[in-house]
DNA sequence: CTATGATTTCAGTGCTTCCTGAAAGGAATA
DNA sequence: TATTCCTTTCAGGAAGCACTGAAATCATAG
């Protein structure tokens, strides 16, 4: 054992508060918002339930933003809400598999962004058809097809993917609990 | 035919802007900026060569505003700079293949953001290697581990998709030209 | 080389989004 | 029912980001 107890534990503090800042980074690439991703990046890494207090002294950051990110981090399902025996207070936990997350937020994200884009571009073809006899009508409703078709196409693509690997992580789910 | 020219010219001028609304909307799924993806809308939808004074009038937006804009669009590679003989301006028209463009902007996304983000976690694994006696660090090493092992793992898949597509593309590409 | 037309830059400003902290609301104990 | 402990809500304020417009720069034509 080369580093006394102490080092130890402030190295440890060092990678977590990286992987934290990482996760604030990250924030804007899943689409939700910076301490969003912050609270979940802790409860993450750490493992551990933790209380609002614990998250407020760990990321400085005031009970009322801890209380209404975590209402969103629950809602979408990427934490849970759990109790301690003999104690009052919340506790709150991150999920831990990796592929399950990504699914949330993927699920999440093309129902507030994706399918609104479909639901417009349908709309702008109607209204298109009405003018089919324009030529220069003719040409937006070509743009405005391609874009369906890819998107369309890449929809079933997605949803493709992520029921192969729920088929893919039963079975390995499956195969573990054989082996215990 | 039913509609005057004058209706017509308008239906078609709601479509268009109903259309570059959706743009506007899907800026942040794209992860580019509102007015960066107005502009695209414009020259996209209408498929033409439009100049900086045409964009100016059709969106409303500052000359500097567009002109900053459509350099960061030149530099995506979503848009190019043509020129139309007998004129000084510089005129702007948008890449008209959907796919190609959901490639760049892959790309970018990828090179500017999850290209940093491994680099991080691998960071934090050398860091933890230190404390290896330490089970605690061994814990979080775990954690990292995971999300490593899924980026790295979508990474190669988004890059077989996208290989496989380039084929695709080629081949219906030569095909086409085959039948003219 | 100068004049004219076109584009880029950037300091100042406005807007949106997020965060704070205090007050109200709820739930468990006595 | 009163008390205590904990959580949620929300008006006001702070921070960050994008836009404007005018001045500087660049390019072409005379």
């Amino acid at each position: 054992m080369k580093l006394r107890k102490a080092d130890r534990t402030q190295r440890l503090q060092e990678v977590e508060d990286r992987f934290v800042d990482l996760w604030d980074t990250m924030s804007a690439l899943w689409g939700i918002s910076p301490t969003m991703a912050r609270i979940h990046g802790v409860l993450y890494i750490t493992g551990q339930a933790l209380s609002m207090d614990d998250i407020m002294a760990r990321l400085a950051i005031s009970r009322g933003n801890v209380s209404m990110n975590l209402s969103k981090l629950v809602e979408w399902g990427l934490v849970r809400r759990v109790h301690k025996r003999g104690s009052r207070r919340d506790y709150y936990e991150s999920l831990s598999d990796v592929w399950e997350m990504f699914t949330l937020v993927a699920q999440q994200r093309k129902r507030r962004e994706i399918d609104p884009i479909l639901n417009t571009l349908r709309h702008c073809q109607e209204m298109l058809g009405e003018l089919k006899d324009d030529a220069t009508a003719r040409e937006r409703g070509e743009r405005i097809g391609e874009l369906l078709k890819f998107l369309t196409m890449m929809e079933s693509l997605a949803r493709r993917f992520f029921e192969t690997h729920q088929g893919l992580k039963m079975a390995v789910g499956l195969l573990a609990r054989e082996s215990e």
